[in-house]
RNA sequence: GCACCCAUAGCUCAGCUGGAUAGAGCAACUGCCUUCUAAGCAGUAGGUCAUAGGUUCGAAUCCUAUUGGGUGUACCA
C-alpha cells in the first residue's frame, strides 16, 4: 500500500515542476498540530529560493495545486510559511473499509524480512537473585525480540549465563562453612535466594576479617587482600578450574539451585530463551583470535608476554587482551564466544542487552572484531540501557539495598489485587480468575512502567510509592482492552450499505493514530526501542477513549456509522494486542 | 586527568531526521456515572526546555564552552 504521505510528497513534487519548473527531493511532512485545521502539514520556508515567492504566497500556490490535482486532499489552508493539508475523510473511510479489517497484517513489518537477528540478554550470575536492574533487562530483551520479531526478522534469544568465577566460589565457601546442609527443600527457600543468602553471608564473614586485620595494623588494601576468607574463595576457583570433584559438584549443586529459581521468575516476567551459554564452557575461548590478532598486526606484545591493542586513534586506549602468563580476560572471551555464536547461527544483527556501565567494553570489543575483519562486526549493536537507581543512590547486592524482583512481583500483585477488589467489579470471577488477572494487571503496571522509558535514561525507582495504575500506565491500557472487549461481545452484527463519507473529529483522530501503526512498529525496530510502541499505543488508546465518551457506538442508529465505530473498536483491539505482545504484557479480557 | 551517557512542569516521562503558542500522566483544585466497564472523560493551575554563546529565515532538538548528576577508564567480570 502506497502511504497517504508518499502520495502528498510525489503530488508536491510534481507541483514543483508544474508551478516552477524546479525539481526536489522527497519533501518533508509533518503531522499538523491539533489546534490548526488540517492533517499533514508542508513548512515552505526551505523552498522559497525555487519559488522566487514569499511564503504565505508559495504556499497558497502549491495548496491550491493540491487541491486541484491530487484527490487525496480535500481542502488546505496557509498560516505563515505552513502549508496545512486535510485528507478527504474519504481516505480515512476507505482505508477503516480496508486495511483496518486485517489490522494485525496492517502493522506488521517487513525490514527484518529474511535476516536473522541474536538478542542476547539477561545474563545474570549465579550467585545471588535477580534485582530490579535484572526486571529491566529482561524486559527490554525481551520486548526488543519480538518488536524484532514483528518486524519480519527471525530471532534467537540468547542468555550467556556467568555461571563461573569468584562470585560463586564465595557463595560456595560460605554455604560450606556456614550452610550445615542447608538446600532449598530444607529452608524452603526459593535456591537463587538461598544462594544469594551465603553471598551476602561471605561479604559480611568477609568484611569482619578484614576489620580485624585493618586492627592489627594493616591498611585496608592489604587487609582486603589477606583475609583468610578471600584466600580460600580464590582457592576454591583454582580448585574448580582444576576440575577438582568436590567442587564440581558443590558447584554444580549450587547452580542448579539457582536455575531452578531463575526458571520461577523468567516465567513469572514471561520472558524465554531459545538458546543458553554458560561462561563455564566459553571462558577459554578465544585465544585462538589472540593469535590470529598477533598474525594480523591488529594486536601487540609486550616484553612480558602480555598481547594488547592500541585504540588510541578512536579515543578507547590500549586494552589488555591477554595477560602476561597466557590466560583470557572478559573481552578475550566475549571475542570468541562473538565467534562461536557466528559460526553457530550465522546471523546478520547481533544485539548485546546490557547496562549502560559497559559502553565501553562493548565499544572495544565490536573495534576489536571489524579490525580482525569479522564480516558480522558491522551488525552488532550493544542495546544499552540505564541503570535503574533507589533515592538513597545505587543497588547493592552484597549491602542488601536491592529492590528483589520476587518480592517486586508478589508486591503488584498485592496492590492489583487491593485496587481490584476495591472497584469491585469482579462478580463471577472464581478464585484462579482473580488470581489470573491480578497477577496480569500487576505485571501490566510493571512492565509498562519500566518499558516506557527511553532505554538509554536511568530509572528512578522509589520502594515507598507504589507504582501506578492509573493514567499513563498498564492497566490503564488493560482497561481499555477490557471495555472494548466487553463492548465487542454486546456488538450485534451490523451490515454496512455505505461506510460513511465524513468523520467525527474523535473517529478521524483514533484513524490517524491507527493509520501510523506501521511507521511505528518499523522506527522501534529500528532503534530497538520498546518506548515508541509503549507511548504510541497510549496515543491510540487516549483516541479510542475520547470516541467511546463522546460517541454512542452500540446505540447509534446509523448503521453506517455503527459500523464504523464497531471497526474502529475492532482494530483499535487489534492494534493493542500486538503492541502488548511486543511490550509482553498480558491481556486482559475482563476488570 | 581522559572518555561516554543524562539534564524539559513540584514528581514521572513524551517531544520523529531543527519548524507554528513545548505535550501527557501523577500530585492539587473543579465538573461528568437512571446511557456501551468512572482503572474513564473534560476543565483550571503549573515551563527563562540546566547556563552562556554560536549556526539558521526558525533551536528543547545541531555545534562549542560551563555547571550539575551518573558511568567507565584494573593483567576484575
Amino acid at each position: 500500500m502506497t502511504s497517504i504521505e508518499s502520495i502528498l510528497q510525489q503530488h508536491i513534487q510534481k507541483a514543483f515542476t508544474a508551478l516552477f519548473q524546479k525539481e526536489i527531493e522527497e519533501p518533508k511532512l509533518e503531522k499538523t498540530k491539533p489546534e490548526f485545521e488540517g492533517d499533514f502539514t508542508l513548512v515552505v520556508f526551505p523552498f522559497l529560493r525555487l519559488t522566487g515567492k514569499g511564503p504565505e504566497q508559495s504556499a497558497e500556490t502549491i495548496g491550491q495545486y493540491l487541491k486541484e490535482n491530487c484527490e487525496e486532499v480535500s481542502d488546505f489552508n496557509v498560516i505563515k510559511g505552513f502549508l496545512n493539508l486535510s485528507i478527504a475523510d474519504s481516505f480515512w473511510t476507505n482505508f477503516a473499509a480496508t486495511a483496518l479489517s486485517r489490522t494485525a497484517d496492517f502493522a506488521k513489518g517487513q525490514i527484518g524480512e529474511g535476516k536473522k537477528v541474536m538478542v542476547e540478554y539477561s545474563s545474570p550470575n549465579t550467585n545471588k537473585p535477580l534485582h530490579l536492574g535484572h526486571v529491566r533487562n529482561n524486559l527490554l530483551g525481551y520486548s526488543v525480540a519480538r518488536i524484532l520479531e514483528y518486524n519480519g526478522y527471525e530471532v534467537i534469544k540468547a542468555n550467556l549465563i556467568n555461571d563461573r568465577g569468584i562470585h560463586i566460589c564465595k557463595s560456595m565457601l560460605a554455604w560450606e562453612k556456614f550452610g550445615n546442609g542447608e538446600t532449598p527443600e530444607s529452608s524452603s527457600m526459593k535456591g537463587d535466594h538461598l544462594v544469594g543468602k551465603y553471598y551476602v553471608a561471605f561479604d559480611q564473614a568477609y568484611r569482619e576479617e578484614t576489620k580485624q586485620l585493618m586492627s592489627t595494623g594493616l591498611s585496608e588494601e592489604e587487609a582486603k587482600k589477606q583475609a583468610p576468607l578471600l584466600l580460600e574463595a580464590q582457592e576454591l576457583l583454582r580448585k574448580w578450574e582444576a576440575g577438582d570433584e568436590a567442587t564440581i559438584a558443590t558447584w554444580k549443586k549450587m547452580n542448579q539451585w539457582v536455575y531452578d529459581g531463575f526458571d520461577v521468575s523468567y516465567k513469572r516476567l514471561g520472558v524465554d530463551f531459545d538458546k543458553f551459554y554458560y561462561e563455564s564452557d566459553t571462558y577459554l575461548l578465544g585465544k585462538d583470535l589472540v593469535q590470529e590478532g598477533l598474525d594480523k598486526g591488529v594486536f601487540y606484545q609486550k616484553e612480558d608476554g602480555s598481547v594488547w591493542i592500541d585504540l588510541s586513534e578512536y579515543k578507547l586506549d590500549q586494552k589488555l587482551v591477554l595477560r602476561s602468563d597466557g590466560t583470557s580476560v572478559y573481552i578475550t572471551q566475549d571475542l570468541g564466544t562473538a565467534d562461536q555464536k557466528f559460526e553457530e547461527f550465522g546471523f546478520d544483527q547481533s544485539i548485546y542487552v546490557v547496562g549502560n556501565e559497559q559502553d565501553y567494553h562493548f565499544k572495544v570489543l565490536f573495534k576489536i572484531l571489524e579490525k580482525l575483519g569479522r564480516p558480522y562486526a558491522e551488525g552488532m549493536y550493544h542495546l544499552s540501557y540505564g541503570m535503574v537507581d533507589l533515592p538513597s543512590g545505587k543497588m547493592k547486592s552484597r549491602e542488601g539495598t536491592v529492590v528483589d524482583a520476587d518480592d517486586l512481583m508478589d508486591e503488584m500483585f498485592k496492590t492489583a489485587k487491593e485496587i481490584t477488589l476495591e472497584l469491585g467489579k469482579t462478580e463471577g470471577l472464581d478464585e484462579a480468575d482473580l488470581n489470573s488477572l491480578f497477577e496480569s494487571v500487576g505485571m501490566g503496571a510493571l512492565k509498562y512502567f519500566l518499558l516506557k522509558v527511553d532505554p538509554a535514561k536511568r530509572i528512578l525507582f522509589d520502594p515507598k510509592e507504589t507504582i501506578d495504575f492509573q493514567g499513563n500506565t498498564g492497566p490503564f491500557l488493560q482497561y481499555t482492552y477490557a471495555r472494548i472487549t466487553s463492548l465487542l461481545q454486546n456488538a450485534p452484527s451490523v451490515s454496512v450499505t455505505a461506510w460513511p463519507t465524513s468523520l467525527e473529529t474523535q473517529e478521524r483522530d483514533l484513524i490517524k493514530n491507527l493509520y501510523a501503526a506501521p511507521q511505528v512498529i518499523e522506527a522501534a525496530g529500528k532503534q530497538y526501542s520498546p518506548a515508541l510502541i509503549a507511548n504510541y499505543i497510549y496515543d491510540v488508546v487516549k483516541s479510542y477513549n475520547r470516541l467511546y465518551h463522546d460517541l454512542s457506538i452500540l446505540k447509534e442508529t446509523d448503521d453506517n456509522k455503527k459500523a464504523l465505530r464497531l471497526r474502529l473498536s475492532e482494530a483499535t483491539r487489534e492494534t493493542m494486542k500486538a503492541c502488548f505482545t511486543m511490550l509482553g504484557i498480558p491481556v486482559v479480557e475482563r476488570m
